[in-house]
DNA sequence: CACTTATCACTTGTCATACAAGCATGCTCG
DNA sequence: CGAGCATGCTTGTATGACAAGTGATAAGTG
């Protein structure tokens, strides 16, 4: 680490100090919340001027692998899905994608997510679930229903034991926040409550099978509702004017 | 955007330098291909360093949204799921997600996608599907072997006509292939080639169910690979000489 | 003594400037 | 007409300077 970054000219000095740098977070100060050194440090250890330094760390900031903040020496992070999430996030945005489609795609998940939670859902997360369901009964509000809905998707999503379910399912999520909207407008929280209750019970007992159509006769409702909804913004009453 | 970047002093310069490059690229050169402004003219329009806006164009670069090269302009890059593959790459490496993990979430995928494309594959897309298995079935290398098998795996992607299905099993495709060969290496092209051969009968003929289950049984196949292949790697051969 | 405050040595954040290196265009010269 | 060069653009890197944030220590205060 001493010397510098040497090989062929060919590359620009940047990418090779991420290397370097990334080579150290990953393989020498794996801790989460380790202090890398300082960028004056690494500048004259890299054999390189700190504006690359700082290239670099900006790099590994946006990879989400360090953190950054004024003053404070550059800390190692836990690993996070968050990137992921962004990434698949922007990815999608640049697409042009309808809610249909992403419900399409949601609908089989959810429902292999129901069944493995089946399996091998802890206790906490089942607690996790009835509180998220308690909520949603309580909530007066549709924005409050929709954070308990997702909620209670979200311990589905934990209880798999699968992060990559969390991931996908997040960005999904995220994508059907406004179609959860219009699901809680057309069927209300009452029906969303109903299947979630079905599919929590289904779960609790460890019966594969019933959590498998619980959820997806709770995708399937979603999926109904949308569709009206799209129905009808798209014949709006035509004697109303804008 | 001639007017310096406004707003309360908290946030320092370059995330907010991002913030507005992101939506300059996302909502007014969303072209492929289109050049930006260069550094220099930037940094006078937002009024802000040229060092600010090139670690801003850093974390654009890092999110494969512009692509910057010495000497040229910036260009703006097409939605590509490579970013999203690399951060679930290094997600991977620092969590514990295993490549069953992602398996697990890619089967219902896989299942649901030829569901669908059995629904609506249109004679493009079957013949790309033959095509891609006349090309598994010449495939000679195991690269060929995987590239092929990708583009068979694609078509049904693409077939579904919902693109979420290609963005999602694009990232955990790429994803699982470099990880591991390990498919291709166990039961061998001959085996996947069967597979397919049924699978593509099954939309050929429009029947879902058989679609479902040939589906069901590829995916199968490859998790029982992969844990046979992480079975040997645990127990290595103590007998045998490196 | 306990607590607040000033100071200091460090860090990162931003700037201006300078120059090297790559690229594209057009111009000159053979 | 065409090859090669000159030029004016661009990005890449280095440097020095200063503002601003942080943490610890020393000084002052009740």
């Amino acid at each position: 680490m001493s010397v510098p970054i040497n090989g062929i000219k060919t590359e620009n000095l940047v990418p090779r100090a991420v290397e370097a740098l990334r080579h150290f977070v990953l393989h020498e100060l794996t801790e989460p919340g380790a202090d890398l050194p300082s960028q004056g440090e690494l500048s004259t250890r890299l054999g390189v001027s700190r504006t690359v330094v700082r290239e670099a760390m900006r790099v590994l900031e946006t990879q989400g692998l360090i953190a950054l903040s004024q003053g404070k020496l550059p800390k190692v992070m836990a690993a996070n899905p968050r990137t992921v999430i962004n990434g698949l996030n922007t990815l999608m945005q640049r697409s042009n994608i309808s809610l249909l489609d992403v419900l399409e795609v949601r609908r089989p998940l959810e429902i292999e997510a129901a069944v493995l939670a089946a399996e091998q859902a802890t206790d906490d997360h089942l607690a996790r679930m009835r509180e998220a369901n308690a909520a949603l009964a309580a909530a007066r509000t549709i924005e409050e229903q929709i954070v308990a809905d997702m909620c209670f998707h979200k311990a589905i999503a934990d209880a798999t034991g699968n992060p990559v379910f969390g991931i996908i399912l997040d960005v999904l999520g995220q994508f059907l926040f406004e179609s959860r909207r219009t699901t809680l407008k057309q069927s209300g929280a009452k029906v969303a409550l109903r299947h979630h209750e079905l599919l929590l019970a289904a779960i609790t007992e460890r019966d594969l099978a019933k959590a498998r159509q619980a959820a997806e006769d709770g995708m399937r409702q979603t999926e109904a509702d949308l569709k009206r909804e799209a129905r009808q913004s798209l014949k709006p009453k035509p004697s109303r004017p804008q």
